[in-house]
DNA sequence: AGCCAGGGTCTGC
DNA sequence: GCAGACCATGGC
């Protein structure tokens, strides 16, 4: 990987990487496509418009500086998914996913992000997911330059009521992502710690939020905390693993399970060979 | 109209 | 420990 300077734009040469499929496969729900194929969105409280030109990568109007402070670990571009994803490949399922969707990069989002948009995401489809998630940063957060806004911290939300949050739409999700706020400005829950926590006990922690079940403490965990081996299981993962694997996913890629969940999830969701008609429902 | 969506809670056995 | 009702909302 390497880049430079043009123009006031930042490129980013990276082969095997796909930007569309890295911010449209359902792991972030704040960036959305333009008419001309490139992609705007906010993370780390900085807005973004990102294009990608073959095996380069365009950061608009964005610095060396910038670049190397915040885009560089956002989007993982120092980890070497060829060696991981050599090592996954000796599964044949995760093999086919990866040459469908191995441009797939793992991002590295704010817990309190993460934690906060998977709580919305039970039981919920992707399009209106990122409508609530929009509707509450333009609700609670802050306005930025772009006319965009920031995503709200905790310490803003615990405060409301479930009520205030109606504009949201967000159905019964409204007084989870309360208590979740409240949990985490008052210290109760401390997100930094849960990164050095033992993954078993960083779980546990999380579940004990209204609304955080297995499913959403797996996706804080491998989104929010880039713990590669958060396993997150919802409906087409469940699919997944009844028609590839029957006797459970392999011990030996655990370490990396996440990732080759995400390239498995993706896979098997928008590729309609992946898996035989009858596996899609139930 | 009814089913489904990157599920979880609560109740009853 | 496990099944089943229920939870808001919107797209198909």
């Amino acid at each position: 990987m390497n880049y430079k300077s043009q123009n006031g734009d930042l490129i980013v040469n990276l082969p095997d990487f796909s930007l569309s499929d890295t911010l449209d496969c359902g792991q972030c729900f704040r960036f959305e496509p333009l008419e001309d194929g490139s992609f705007h969105g906010v993370a780390k409280g900085r807005p973004l418009t990102v294009k990608q030109e073959n095996d380069n990568i365009i950061f608009f109007k964005t610095s060396e500086q910038d670049f190397e402070d915040v885009w560089l670990e956002y989007f993982d571009l120092n980890t070497d998914y060829n060696q991981i994803k050599e090592f996954l490949s000796e599964d044949e399922t995760i093999k086919k996913a990866c040459s469908y969707a191995g441009g797939i990069r793992i991002l590295k989002q704010d817990p309190w992000e993460a934690l906060c948009t998977f709580i919305i995401s039970q039981n919920n489809n992707i399009p209106r997911i990122k409508g609530i998630v929009s509707r509450l940063c333009e609700n609670f957060g802050e306005k930025l330059s772009c006319g965009c806004f920031s995503f709200p911290p905790a310490e803003k939300l615990a405060c409301l009521y479930p009520e205030d949050l109606a504009p949201l739409r967000s159905g019964f999700r409204a007084k989870y992502i309360i208590d979740a706020a409240q949990k985490i400005a008052s210290g109760q829950i401390d997100l930094p710690k849960i990164q050095s926590m033992p993954i078993e006990q960083a779980r546990k922690l999380l579940m004990t939020i209204k609304g955080v079940g297995p499913k959403v403490a797996e996706c804080s965990l491998l989104f929010g905390f880039y713990k590669t081996e958060a396993f997150p299981i919802d409906v087409w993962m469940k699919r997944a693993l009844t028609y590839y694997y029957k006797d459970g996913f392999p011990e030996k890629f655990r370490k990396y399970g996440g990732i080759a969940q995400q390239y498995i999830f993706h896979y098997i969701r928008t590729c309609k060979d992946a898996i035989p008609d009858e596996y899609r429902k139930k």
